[in-house]
DNA sequence: AAGGTCTCCTGAGGGC
DNA sequence: TGCCCTCAGGAGACCT
């Protein structure tokens, strides 16, 4: 499941192989991927033909490519996303979504879920207007820890929450939300008004911490000939304390990790030492 | 405004 | 072996 580190590692890729490349087709080989872009799948391929990249950006979870007319590519790998650079004429991936001929190589959208997707964003080249509302990520020099601690100790929702709230600060998933939140001993419930700074502040430290960890590892997975990054950086295996580690002991304490629901998906945290908040007594108003 | 739930999608894996 | 069920989850839509 591709979150900051996975989709920067294929941000770079992108930079290093696609970037200074025209576009001379497109074929949409699926709908589904392009359902954001209302021009539809033909008019995503014209709106592209005869386009070069100029750059690859991230915000988030977001990938964006500046076009040399000021739109751009904009991107987004949802859970199964991958964006290969391929040799011409090699067979397509079972899951292959859309191609772009580069002449020398192709870009393919490769995407099993298709919870990812790709769109033209009109002159969005700057920042996509698509994604004005996603905040920045911990590694983005301009963000505001600050701002982000005050945002979070205004809210009643659980950190854990906030955490994958992209708007307050982006990039984090499933998997780091609770990494970071096992690392900082915090439980995600824990209400964000509840919350001493320096409780936020070590979350976000903690985030920091084990994103910036996978990034170095998923920097290494990359090979001269193509782009080919996605999900699984392979530090998953070796590196969770916490996620899918159900039952299993915490690695600090001992105690067995437990797993409950979360917003249709699950939660995993040391109940030692991420002790779940008492319920707040309830208060009657009159 | 903010919090909470639902939905999209496919293949892996479990149970029988 | 094969069928059915559940699960995985990012983020927008939607309701309260």
């Amino acid at each position: 499941m591709p979150e900051l580190p996975e989709v920067e590692t294929v941000r770079d890729g992108l930079q290093r192989h696609v970037v200074g490349h025209t576009i001379r087709s497109v074929a949409v080989l699926h709908p589904r991927p392009v359902r954001r872009d209302h021009r539809g799948p033909a008019g995503f391929a014209t709106a592209l033909t005869g386009r070069r990249f100029e750059a690859a950006h991230r915000r988030g979870k977001y990938l964006w490519l500046p076009l040399d007319n000021g739109d751009a590519l904009l991107g987004h790998l949802g859970m199964s996303g991958q964006l290969v650079v391929q040799q011409p004429g090699r067979p397509d991936e079972p899951h292959l979504r859309v191609r772009f001929d580069l002449g020398d190589r192709e870009l393919r959208f490769v995407d099993q879920r298709m919870f990812g997707g790709l769109a033209v964003s009109e002159g969005g080249a700057e920042l996509p207007r698509e994604i004005a509302h996603i905040a920045r990520d911990p590694f983005d020099p301009a963000f505001d820890d600050d701002l982000f601690v005050g945002r979070v100790r205004r809210r009643t929702a659980g950190i854990k929450r906030l955490l994958l709230d992209q708007t307050l600060v982006s990039g984090v998933g499933n998997i780091y939300a609770d990494e970071a939140l096992w690392r900082a001993q915090v439980h995600g419930d824990r209400p964000g008004e509840r919350l001493r700074p320096v409780d936020v502040r070590r979350v976000l430290a903690e985030a920091r911490a084990v994103m910036g960890a996978a990034l170095l590892h998923g920097g290494t997975s990359f090979d001269a000939l193509y782009v080919n990054v996605n999900g699984e950086s392979g530090y998953f295996d070796r590196s969770l304390h916490a996620y899918g580690r159900e039952g299993q002991e915490c690695d600090r304490c001992g105690t067995p990790i437990r797993r409950v629901e979360f917003m249709n998906r699950s939660s995993f945290f040391c109940p030692r030492c991420q002790p779940v908040p008492r319920v707040r007594r309830a208060v009657l108003r009159g």
